[in-house]
Parts: structure tokens; sequence; C-alpha cells
DNA sequence: GATGGTTCATTTAGTTCA
DNA sequence: TGAACTAAATGAACCATC
């Protein structure tokens, strides 16, 4: 039964017959007239018009519903007979008719922007008024542009807010647990685990370690000193002992460093900004590169260690959490290199900036944004250096920082890697962790 | 089925008027006293009103009263005379007069909403609840790994870019055609290409359907009874008309769908990393059963209408495209039960990227992957239904779904050979079509 | 000035529970 | 049953860009 059937059709004497045929009702009272000052009267509902919203002469309420409706994206349903003569006073009673008969006017939802415009156009507004608040004095007296500083006081702000420098929590982490491991593998999978060449790389090179190089005057034994004799025993009373015993509390650390950044990057307005897709793959993809530059703050180059309140951990303790040469010497490497530069909150904030918004990190769906993002931070933080070091450091500071963001990323890979590996074997990390880092990073 | 007749239609823009009116005929009444503010008085019981409800000024009491007897449509009986006078304090005394009130001031039932209006409204919530927990993917639990997460944000934002509920291009099709028609052919090869038994499976004849079979009770014109007749004239004077009237029409309706769900997969990430083979591979596999899906979303149970903006469609329109029982009756009923299920986005699209992901669709060179990519999204639509159904739901629904698509699956083969004998007859489908479906599918 | 989006008080669905 | 809720949709007034 040829349905669309409609009984007004026949008392329809305009032109257009099927363009009226569904709704109709506007009985062509608003269209004769049309010659040049268009009739203000809405042509779906008949309400006083203010104008041509997405292509065609509405009201404002008919304009906003066609915009929620058509962005909502679900079908409607017409509880009547889908020939509902829309009016001013029933236009809220059916929503299925009302914009059909938006359509059938010809109102067009490529005009509606899109969610991404939309941002856009937010971002662009929220700059351009903070832009306007800061005043252009403080521009000449700081040599920073306002857009800078702005960034740089954001990101200050959200690195203060956001990192915890009282390591309260750090009580409820899973026991420290520095003491001799004993296996339950056997004594060659565990040597694949545990680098018999750790000490000698670290301990600088050719020969053996001197006791007096700084980073190795702690209290690491050796796993293998206690563990390989005992390696093909089995466990007989010790049921707790892990092959990693480090890892629980290293584990639980890193989960909690990694919620602090995960916070840092959320309070970023700019960051917020961006599609949750890309928002979790930039997180994803830098999540270890911006605890280490936060643990970086931690590091004490003269003893080697993180100090963290009443704890602190050397490179030795990542190694009994299970993980290898292969990462911990650059990274070590990296925390004496980087902290050499003696960076300000602002620097190591901006760092942190510049490895979060990385354009290439898997997953990133818009890229021109965050692309644009990374190089406000590193412009600003080249300004920053301009303006606030001495002469001397402003040459190579920049590109130094730039070369450790570098070299930090080169472990990313291998950190992923290896927290998979000790996780086949001893799964101690936290489900946020294995998140995180369980698919590839570059 | 010029039932519809609307008041409206005749009556100019008359302010009290429309206000009461929207499509029954129900007694326009007088509305002496709103001019204004309105008296805040229930009008059936004289109570305080709170506001408009279901179309009229009533009390909390009334508004609540209207919407369960309604909903319990159960006949209720006056006790006295059937004309009690409904005041605040007797209002309880006879439900039967005091819903007639309601209706007589013109309360519409319409206007509350449906089970399944009211079901989505729940899900609705309860996933906003959810969403509002959710900062970073696994940060909190929301029970969805952060990659299923991931994927049916994909999805439905592929779904939501693709599909098109505007309607607006279908205009540009050739027009719909449900009149009579006249063959050009000799009566054997009509006969044989429009099955004689057509009406019989359809009304509920020997082997089929027994009348109160929802899918069947319709309102389908059987080609056979006007066309039988005419079918050894030769066309006289109409030189345009068809054998399959709809054809021209249904052909480009479907052509435009598919161009839809081949942009729904092309925006696919997972979908693009595939070799351009198996690409077309998978779309020509999938083509039938996606469209059928999205048009699920279009469907009306109630009237048995897909509804495409103003124009809209019943089953029969398809057997005078051409096609058969033999493919038609499954496909109406598949449509009834998927419909039922009352599906979300979300899981209207992941179920299209179940089906589009499917490892042995003929010509599919890698199947491995798409192996991967179905179960991933199968998974998903676990765990999504899982997290984010009632428990009731939760048990049966994914099986029903999966039923779903195995029946879409087993109805694609005899698409595609009717599409073929279709265009042996009448060549009115476009290139694409036959490009998709012109081999064999599975 | 024209026409996008935004804001927020208001309206009116459903929900809860005594 | 209905008073007191919650929340989505609405639309008037507004802001911003071109």
């Amino acid at each position: 039964m040829s349905v669309i059937v409609d009984p007004n059709a026949v008392q329809e004497m305009d032109e257009e017959w099927e363009s009226e045929a569904a709704t109709s009702g506007d009985t062509g009272l608003d269209e004769e007239e049309e010659d040049d000052g268009e009739p203000k009267i809405c042509r779906v509902c008949g309400d006083r018009a203010t104008g041509y919203h997405f292509n065609a002469m509405t009201c404002e309420g008919c304009k906003g519903f066609f915009r929620r409706a058509m962005k909502r994206s679900i079908h409607l349903s017409c509880p009547f007979q889908r020939s509902c003569v829309i009016t001013k006073n029933n236009r809220r009673q059916c929503q299925a008719c009302r914009l059909r008969k938006c359509l059938d006017i010809g109102m067009r939802k490529e005009l509606i922007m899109t969610d991404e415009a939309v941002e856009n156009r937010r971002a662009l507004i929220r700059r351009k008024k903070q832009m306007r608040r800061v005043t252009v004095s403080a521009e000449v007296q700081t040599g920073l542009t306002s857009e800078h500083q702005l960034l740089i006081q954001e990101l200050t702000q959200a690195q203060n807010q956001t990192f915890d420098r009282s390591f309260s929590h750090f009580h409820h982490f899973r026991p420290v647990e520095r003491s001799p491991l004993r296996s339950c593998h056997s004594a060659e999978s565990f040597d694949e685990y545990v680098p018999t060449s750790y000490g000698q790389i670290w301990r600088g090179g050719s020969g053996g370690s001197s006791p007096e190089d700084p980073y190795l005057t702690h209290c690491h034994q050796d796993p293998m000193d206690t563990m390989a004799p005992d390696s093909l025993h089995k466990s007989e009373n010790s049921a707790e002992r892990k092959v990693f015993c480090m890892l629980p509390h290293i584990s639980d650390l890193s989960t909690y460093m990694i919620k602090g950044v995960i916070s840092f990057a959320k309070v970023l307005a700019p960051f917020r900004e961006l599609s949750i897709e890309d928002q979790i793959a930039l997180l994803k993809g830098a999540a270890f590169e911006l605890t280490q530059i936060r643990f970086n703050t931690l590091f004490n180059s003269t003893t080697g260690l993180w100090e963290c309140g009443k704890l602190e951990y050397d490179i030795n303790d990542a190694s009994l959490a299970g993980f290898k040469a292969l990462l911990l010497d650059p990274l070590l490497k990296f925390h004496y290199i980087l902290k050499k530069l003696n960076l300000q909150n602002e620097e190591y904030s901006l760092m942190q900036a510049i490895s979060l918004f990385s354009p290439d990190r898997p997953g990133v769906k818009h890229s021109e944004r965050i692309d644009q993002l990374q190089e406000m931070c590193a412009l600003a933080l080249k300004s920053y250096i301009d303006t606030r070091r001495p002469q001397h450091e402003k040459k190579f500071l920049f590109p130094k920082i730039i070369r450790c963001l570098t070299e930090l990323r080169s472990m990313n890979v291998e950190y992923c890697k290896q927290v998979v590996e000790i996780h086949d074997i001893q799964p101690d990390n936290s489900p946020l962790i294995m998140e995180v880092f369980s698919r590839g990073n570059d």
C-alpha cells in the first residue's frame, strides 16, 4: 500500500507538491509575498523567524532543534501518522515530523559545524580570550610572547598540581623487597632476564667497578650472588618470594607516577580539547617518558639515588624488578645527562609537554593539531631559555634537551618490551601499566 | 488509507487551535482563558496544576494517572452513571471517568513514551553515568578495555559520519513508481520472474506463514492482483512503465546505501590497512548485509515501514522491484526480529563490523588478520553488552545478534541471485550494484 | 549585519517511594 | 497514588567570526 498518501495533498495548491505533501500546514500563507523582504516567519513552524539558519528561514527554536537533532543522529519515529502539521505551539510534540519538515524546507546538515570544527573554534576563542587578558607590557618585560607565557604558566601550574612531592602515598605500595630472591625458573631462563654483563657495563667499562663510582655505592646486591646457587631449587619455604623481588613495589610506584602524568595531561586545556582517542594515544605513547622526566627531578646525581621522601631507589632496584641492561644502561645515562642541565621547573614542564604532544605516536588521528601544539611548546622552551638563561647556556641548552627527549624516546620501545616480558614471568604489574604499555609504542 | 484526516490542514494558523491538534481529530476545545498567564489549575480535577502534561494543563496526580492508565490499557468502567464530575477530592473514586476526562480535555497517549523509548532513555542514562567516571581508558573500570572502547568509538564515529539520515539525496533517485505495471515481456518470461507463489507465501499460503505472524499482517499489494490480468497485453500507451516498476528507484536507493557502507568501511583504520584486494572482497561480501543492518535502524516495526525522511517503503516495494518471496520472507522476518532487540547505535555499528570482517568471504587472501578483527569486534560487542545492558538482557542478547547475522548471511546468496535474475529481465540496476553482486558471494 | 555556536532557565518527560 | 525527585530537550538571549 503505497503508504505516502497525504490527505493534505489535496488542499495544497502550491507549486511544489511533494515538498509539502507530508507536512504541509503552512497553507501558503507565508509564501506568496516572498518578493523582496522575506516574511520573517519560520518555514518550519510559523513562529517568528530570526533569519536564515542552515539554509532556511527559521526561528531560534527550529534552528537549535535542527542542530541538536542532526548531531544526535538517531532515527526518530512519529508517534502519530507521520503527517503532523508543525506549528509554533505543537512543534515539540513530534520531533520526527519537525525534523522531516526541517529537511523538507531545505535545511542542510552540512552547514552544521563538525565536532572537530567546533573544537577548533572553541580553542581559538579561548586562546584569544587569554591573549587579551595578558597585557603587552608583560611581553616587553619578559621577552616572551604572551602566548608562550600563558602556556608556560599553564604547564607549570599543571605540573605543580599533579606532581605529588610529598610521597605520602608511597606507603600504600606493596613493600620494598630487596632481599635475595628464589627462582622458580630454571637457571638459564633466569639468566635470560638478569643479564650477567650488567655489573660490568654499569661499573664503568673495562675494569670492574671502582667503589667510588657515585651510582654504585649503594646497597644493591647482585641478584646473581645469592640467587644463582639456589636457582635450581624450588622455592621451599618462602612462598612470597618472587623472582623479581622489587617488581611489586616498582610496579605500584610506576602506576602511581603514571596516574600523575595522566592528571598532568588532563589538566591541560589544549590536551583536553583533543579527541579522547588522541588523548589516549598520546598518553600511552608518552607515559614512560613523562614519568622519567619527573623522576629526573628527584634524581641525585651525586648519590645516584632517586629520592622520594624517606624512600630512595637506585638503578639496581629496577633490575631487581626485572628490567635489563639494554634498558637500564641508557636510562641511567639519560638521568645523569639530563640532571646535569640543571633545568628549572618551567623547563621540565615544557619538556614533558613536548614529549606528550608527539604527533607521531601510534594511533594518533589528528596529528596536525598535535604537531602545532608540540611546535608551540618547543618554541616556548626556546624563548624561555633565550630570556632566562645566561649567555653561555643559551646556545646549547635547547638542543641538549631535545637530544634527551630523543634518547628517552628510543628507550620507550625497549621499556614496553621488557614490561611485557616481565609480566609474562611474574604478573605483578597493575592493569593500568599493562594497558598503557602492552601494545607497541612507536 | 486516507484516514489521516487532519483538520488543521484547512484551518489557518489559528493560535489557540494549533496548540491542540497536532494530528488527531480531537475536538478543538475552547481555550478561552489561556491568553497569557494560564490558570495553574488542573483541567481534569481542579487541583493545582504543574504545567502541561501530555498536552494538557494538569496536576501531578492526573499526569501520573494518565500515564499509568494508558499504559495498562485495560478497559475501565464507571460504577456510577459514566458522568462523574472529577474533583481534587473524588478523583480516585472513578478511574473510568477520570480517564475519560483526561482524554476529553485533550491529553494524548502518543505523548507517553513507548516502552522502547523509555528503555533507550534508561540505557543512555546508564551509559552517561558510567561515562562520567571515565577519564582515561583504564583509569576507571568501565568494564571495557581501552582497546574495546576505542574500537567502539571508532565504529560509531564511522557510522555517524557515513550514514546520512537526512535522506536528502533521495530526491535524485529515479522516481517511486508503485502503480500497476505492464509487461513488455512475453507472458512466460514474465511469469518466470514474478513468482505466482508469491502472494500465497506472503499471505500465509500452503507452506507459509500464518496470518497472525506480525511481519505478515501488512498491507502489501500482491503484484499479481493487478498485474496478472494484464500481463498478456503489451504496453500500449505507457512507454515508461516497467515490469518491475519500483526497480529504478530501489536500485538507486540500494546504490546509495552501498556507497554509504563502503564509506563506512573506508573510514575504519583497520579496514584501510588491509590489502586493496581484501578490502574489495570484504565489501562485496558484506554490502548486502551492512545495508540491511542500516535499514533496520530505519524500520518501524509497528507500521512495517522503513522510514527515510519523507519517503517510506514497505516490503511490497521490494517485490515491485522484482524480488521474490524466497528472499523477502526471511528478510522481513529478520527486520522484525532484529528490531525487537532494540539495539543501540554502538551495537548496530559493531554488528556491521562483525559482518564486514568476515574472514570467509570469497576472494579473501589474508583471512587470519580479518579473523582477528572479527573476533575483536565480537568480543567488544560481548563486553559492551555485559557492561551496558541490564542483567536480564545480558544473557541472550549477544547470541541473538549473532543469530541475526547468520540469518542475514544466508539471505546474501539468494539476494545476489535475484539481483542478477532481475537484471537479466530489466537492466535498471546501477553498475555499482552489478559489480558488487554479480558474482557469487559465499 | 548575517549566521554560526553557547548559555542557562524553563518545560515536561520519567522515576522513586511513602 | 502523587509529591518530590532527576534529567533531556528546548529556546531566548547571548557571543563570535566573517
